[in-house]
DNA sequence: CAAGATTCCTGGTGGC
DNA sequence: TGCCACCAGGAATCTT
């Protein structure tokens, strides 16, 4: 799923195209009207000033005080090739070259919005999203101190965005496997040795994905429809059956939060 | 408020 | 081009 390294990558490759582009016309294609795509004629006439990420969301502030959101759900995708179906979202750029954006998305659980000064609420994650986990915000004292605070498995605070941002399924499991923490451990009984831990295995296996250009299983491309090359890397993470890398003995497979969770019994302990 | 459950959505998969 | 029930999953929303 696009995670962190997934909407890094794209932010990236999106940057350097739309920045300081005036938008012409953006507007729903496929898709029915609603709070997933909710004002996006208003960005007409803004300019878009940069595109910075937020945790998985894409936020582009535009000249006119507003801003454009982006997150990519499961199956987002954008492109500046037009795509043969399941197109939600167009944006029309001023001048002749390399003009339209497309958003495809085959499952809808993406959304594309542009947001008026104070709107964030519409986006409960984004309005209340934690620390960037690749910046200076994300400190080992506040991270132990949020945890603390919820007896929820370790595995659902790390999803949850509100701890650390841009943490999904895939490295919710790889960081808890790097740092030998069972996913069911109730978040606030973690020691802090080993809250230092997690805070460093999040970092280190973000860091060598966004390095990877993220993880491609099925949907996800990079922004010129290229692979992310991480998933032969994955160490845990959909490989449930197979020998643990570090033991050998078998993955095992179990739900925690309604996600399926991948881990090695053996080498991560409550 | 916290925590858990449900919902949205459709391509891919596996069983028959 | 066989058919079809079932699953995956981020975040919003609903329920307890």
């Amino acid at each position: 799923m696009p995670e962190l390294p997934e909407v890094e990558t794209v932010k990236k490759a999106l940057a350097p195209w739309l920045t300081g582009r005036k938008v012409r016309r953006a507007g729903r294609v496929d898709a029915p009207e609603g709070p997933k795509y909710r004002g996006l004629e208003r960005a007409a006439g803004q300019r878009i000033e940069a595109v910075t990420r937020l945790g998985k969301f894409i936020v582009m502030p535009l000249s006119g005080g507003d801003e454009l959101v982006v997150h990519l759900g499961m199956t987002g995708v954008l492109t500046g090739e037009e795509p043969r179906d399941h197109v939600r979202v167009l944006v029309e750029l001023e001048g002749r070259s390399q003009s339209r954006l497309w958003f495809r998305d085959p499952r809808r659980f993406g959304r594309f919005v542009c947001l008026g000064p104070g709107e964030r609420e519409h986006l409960p994650t984004l309005a209340r999203i934690g620390p960037e986990p690749l910046s200076d915000a994300f400190a080992v004292g506040a991270f132990a101190a949020a945890l603390g605070k919820t007896r929820v498995a370790v595995k659902a605070a790390l999803l949850g965005q509100r701890v650390v941002a841009g943490v999904g399924n895939i490295y919710a499991d790889e960081a808890l496997f790097r740092a030998r923490i069972h996913p069911e451990t109730p978040s606030s009984a973690l020691a802090r040795g080993r809250v230092a831990k997690l805070h460093a295995a999040i970092r280190e296996v973000l860091s060598e994905a966004v390095a990877d250009g993220g993880t491609t299983l099925r949907d996800y491309r990079q922004v010129d429809g290229s692979r992310g090359e991480h998933a032969e890397r994955l160490m845990v993470y959909g490989r449930d059956g197979a020998p643990c890398p570090v033991c050998g003995r078998a993955l095992v497979r179990t739900v925690i939060g309604q996600r399926g969770t991948t881990f090695c019994a053996h080498c991560q302990r409550r």
